[in-house]
RNA sequence: GGCGCCGUACCCAAGUGGCUAAGGGAGCAGUCUGCAAAACUGCGAUGCGGCGGUUCGAACCCGCCCGGCGCCUCCA
């Protein structure tokens, strides 16, 4: 049974859909005017971990993510740069493909933009000015806030708590100060499209309503984002939306943590942000490494926690991982010596996805699921210890893979894995070949049959020097890791 | 000013009323090894920011305090 935290309640619920058997789901994905950093990562990662856990529970997911491709800050942007906005959103899509690629992180179902919605949000806003919860001034459409009786019951504020502390400039023409923008009259220059109320473009809220409510329908089962746009971002929507249609929106509101950087929120206000890009860039591992860490380490914490970035954390999920894929080496190589661990081998497999699936049912807990995870690994490299036939260490390593495919983690074949640690690794750019290391390796251990120890650790000095790590096996053979 | 979140060992991090407070990393000791590495074993919070309270029983509930953060303005 799936319990999942509502933010609109304030409480972990019982998950059951709208419709048995499917999840239709929305998730604010990026507005295009810029490169995305870690906390959208985190947030795409987010969304698609549990995308993929409803799915594995059998579930039939319509998961709907959004691009916003007309916004102030890509008018404001396209102008610094010189160019077309579409040449701004355009850039900046493709660059968003290109590290969730990195990040392996699969596209949703629907990714819908909201220049290809304007018929829709132009009704939606009609629609809001004929049951008189909107208004125009010149070529301006307004929410009325006052209009709203549920308005706040998302973020729990009240629309008096919020007038004494505002901070912004006050509109002369809205009736309210928390009156939001639905639609934007056009200043020359600027991209517009035509509207009962003269050219203009859709404000920021709009655009989720209309999309939402397109491809899911009035009423749909999860919203998700950012912890930071529950205010007003989630809360317009809301308003907007049942404003419109008199019915209830999404169910169940799901918001993740922000990923920090000491102690703080990173952001672009603050300048404390890593792009996808720069720390992939910065890491000299291959991306499928690097990006199987980044995961690791973004999922190490639980969703709705603040989340703290650095190297020292990066490196100790990358520590975790280079556990696991040592382990697949040994289970690659099982059939060695004896199957005493055999017998052992259902008692770890079969309660495997039981124990995952606990952790994940209550709330999505992915640092929960790790440890069972990592539990495995210890009692399997102990079956190592004792013995395992080819069959058995399989069996186990295909269990491993089913259950870091939840994860997008462990896909990796044992040979595409690095295993140095970073400093090594970017002290050492010269590559020896499979065979060239083979053959150090056959010459090191004849050395050691003649007892040449001298010769032997000069090998290994040699290998290591090329980040190559041996590991001598009990039957004299020798496995190597880069 | 309003609303909300967080504080668990050296570091990271689960647990939110009841067996010995998960798991990982680091450290130390041991087993194994020609030496290593890996793996395994053992050690490590009598205590969960502090002080009170509720309860047969609290890290978990309530109150106050200390420290940190977020939202209220674009923000994943």
């Amino acid at each position: 049974m799936l319990k999942i935290y509502n933010t609109l309640t304030g409480r972990k619920e019982e998950f059951e859909p709208l419709t048995a058997g499917t999840v239709k789901m929305y998730v604010c994905g990026v507005t295009v005017y810029d490169e995305c950093h870690l906390g959208h990562a985190r947030s795409a990662l987010v969304f698609e971990t549990i995308r993929r856990y409803l799915e594995r529970s059998g579930l039939a997911v319509t998961f709907v993510k959004n691009f916003t491709d007309v916004d102030d800050k890509i008018i404001k942007r396209a102008n610094e740069l010189k160019i077309p906005w579409q040449d701004v959103t355009s850039r900046y899509i493709d660059a968003y493909y290109r590290d969730m690629g990195r990040l392996g992180i699969q596209p949703a179902t629907v990714e819908p933009k909201a220049t290809e919605h304007m018929a829709e949000i132009v009704a939606l806003v009609e629609a809001l000015i004929r049951k008189d919860v909107a208004y125009q001034v010149n070529g301006d459409v307004y929410f009325q806030v006052g209009r709203y009786v549920g308005y706040g019951r998302l973020s729990k504020r009240k629309l008096d708590d919020m007038q004494a502390g505002a901070r912004v400039e006050v509109d002369a023409r809205k009736r309210h100060p928390m009156d939001f923008a639905l639609w934007k009259g056009a200043k020359p220059g600027e991209p517009s499209w035509e509207s009962p109320w003269g050219k203009g473009r859709p404000g920021w809220h709009i655009e989720c309503s209309a999309m939402a409510m397109k491809h899911l329908g009035e009423t749909f089962d999860i919203h998700g984002g950012g912890a930071d746009l529950i205010f007003p971002h989630h809360e317009n929507e809301i308003a907007q939306s049942c404003g419109a249609t008199g019915k209830e929106f999404a169910r169940y509101w799901l918001h993740n943590g922000f990923v920090q950087i000491n102690q703080e929120k990173m952001s672009k206000s603050l300048g404390n942000f890593f792009t996808i890009r720069e720390i992939f860039e910065k890491w000299g591992y291959r991306e499928a490494v690097t990006g199987e860490t980044l995961r690791y380490f973004l999922l190490s914490t639980h969703y709705r926690s603040p989340l703290d970035f650095s190297d020292q954390a990066l490196q100790e999920a990358k520590r975790a991982l280079d556990g696991f894929y040592g382990l697949f080496q040994r289970l690659e190589e099982a059939a060695q010596d004896s199957s005493r661990g055999d017998a052992h081998v259902p008692a770890l497999v079969e309660p495997l996805d039981g124990a995952i699936r606990q952790a994940m049912d209550d709330d999505f807990n992915t640092p929960a699921a790790i440890a069972v995870l990592q539990r495995l690994r210890t009692d399997t490299n102990k079956l190592a210890d004792a013995g395992l036939s080819r069959q058995a260490g399989a069996r186990l390593l295909e269990a491993f893979r089913l259950a870091g495919r939840l994860f997008g983690m462990f896909q990796l074949s044992t040979k595409d894995w690095e295993f140095q640690d970073l400093g090594i690794k970017l002290k050492t750019a010269v590559a020896l070949s499979d065979d060239e290391i083979e053959r150090l390796i056959a010459d090191r251990n004849e050395a050691r049959k003649r007892r040449d120890f001298a010769r032997a650790d000069e090998v290994r000095q040699t290998l290591a020097a090329q980040g190559i790590t041996l590991e001598d096996r009990p039957d004299g053979t020798t496995r190597w890791k880069r």
